[in-house]
DNA sequence: GATCGACCATAACGGCGTTATGGCAGGATG
DNA sequence: CATCCTGCCATAACGCCGTTATGGTCGATC
């Protein structure tokens, strides 16, 4: 797939695919999921509903194509938190790179996991290759922790699963509006919890 | 193509509502959100579409009310599993009876915590209420565990709200399919997970 | 210049959520 | 008994949806 010779006729238009995928995440995250519709999209991006089709194949396709957009945009704002000389405080900075991700594009937050649907169409997900590389965020986190001693040497994959599985256990809960039934403020829940995982993994000598 | 309605008055017909509730949970969990619409429905109620919106205002209405249903089997699924004398074993077999319920009924599950959507529409949610009295059985095992010594004493909404994120979260990575990512077997991630969290709040003189 | 392929505008089809309309049972009221 | 009212639902319609068939434009190729 080569890019177009980069024919700027205009400014208004890039690519067409491109301008779709952005349309689509922007209507997703300024009107919710129920705001999204091949004519809806189409008129935002000022074509016409054939180009859709011919891009994504159906509606199905834009959603995966969006899912994967929001798992690249994740992995640029949790890159972004940087790297110092504690790797513990650093996976505490990606947590909350992730949750501020998660609150700030709520619905696409949900297109990426939601497994579910959108609009009733409810796709495969997104790429897998992206969704791999956003997990392999974290286990390098938890790799440079073992390195540096700060955490047991041992699988860093079992061990990032089992932050990210917390961490993403408590966004969700977050966003499903868990917090009225549990409230918390993120002091005695989210820190805590993230603490004790990594503290049963501390090389302390017990 | 049901006979005379006064033929067989016995098990055919219900409350045209518990009726509507109970074929929205079926059709979403042998056919999919996409499958679950009010022509459908009423369909398989054997009313017409009106029936729906008199009972339920819209189909956003069946989504909070299945959605509440959902809630009530998951309480009644995990209150199964009983209570032994091992306060934290009852807590894992918990557990194990959360994501069961969840991996049987992936679209309900979806539904109940979605906030996403259901073929276009999306909810507020399930009833509250309900939802809290889902949590307050995880606070009360935690809170058993307590008060039998084998864990630190403290508030139990708290140490219950971080076992409910971890467990939630590694349940919706799964229903997202992430297990293509991350592999486990429930082996390396899930039991330690949870045990980790546990153990950090142990009693064992440090 | 002719041909071909990718791309997209137009218009249509069936199905959707929702609503307006009307009929019908059954209890309250005179 | 006649009347009215009220909750409940069948019918049919409206506008929007995802999708597809059709045809036209335009650049690349020979």
């Amino acid at each position: 797939m080569s890019g177009p010779p980069s024919t700027d006729s205009s400014s208004a238009s890039g690519d067409p695919r491109r301008r779709l995928i952005e349309e689509a995440a922007r209507i997703l995250g300024e009107e919710g999921p129920s705001s999204l519709s091949a004519r809806r999209l189409a008129g935002a991006a000022g074509t016409s509903t054939m180009a859709v089709y011919t891009h994504f194949g159906s509606m199905t396709g834009v959603v995966e194509a969006v899912a994967t957009e929001g798992f690249r945009r994740l992995i640029d704002h949790v890159d972004a938190v940087g790297r110092t000389e504690d790797p513990l405080a650093d996976l505490r900075r990606m947590a909350g790179a992730y949750r501020d991700n998660a609150l700030e594009n709520r619905h696409l937050f949900g297109v990426m996991f939601g497994a579910i649907s959108l609009g009733g169409f409810h796709g495969r997900g997104a790429d897998p290759e992206v969704a791999a590389a956003a997990f392999e965020q974290i286990v390098a986190g938890v790799a440079r922790a073992m390195d540096a001693g700060v955490l047991l040497p041992g699988d860093p994959r079992a061990v990032a699963a089992q932050f990210w599985s917390a961490l993403h256990g408590y966004v969700m809960l977050e966003l499903a509006g868990m917090d009225r039934v549990v409230d918390d403020s993120e002091r005695t829940v989210l820190w805590p919890m993230l603490a004790h995982l990594l503290a049963a993994l501390a090389p302390s000598p017990r």
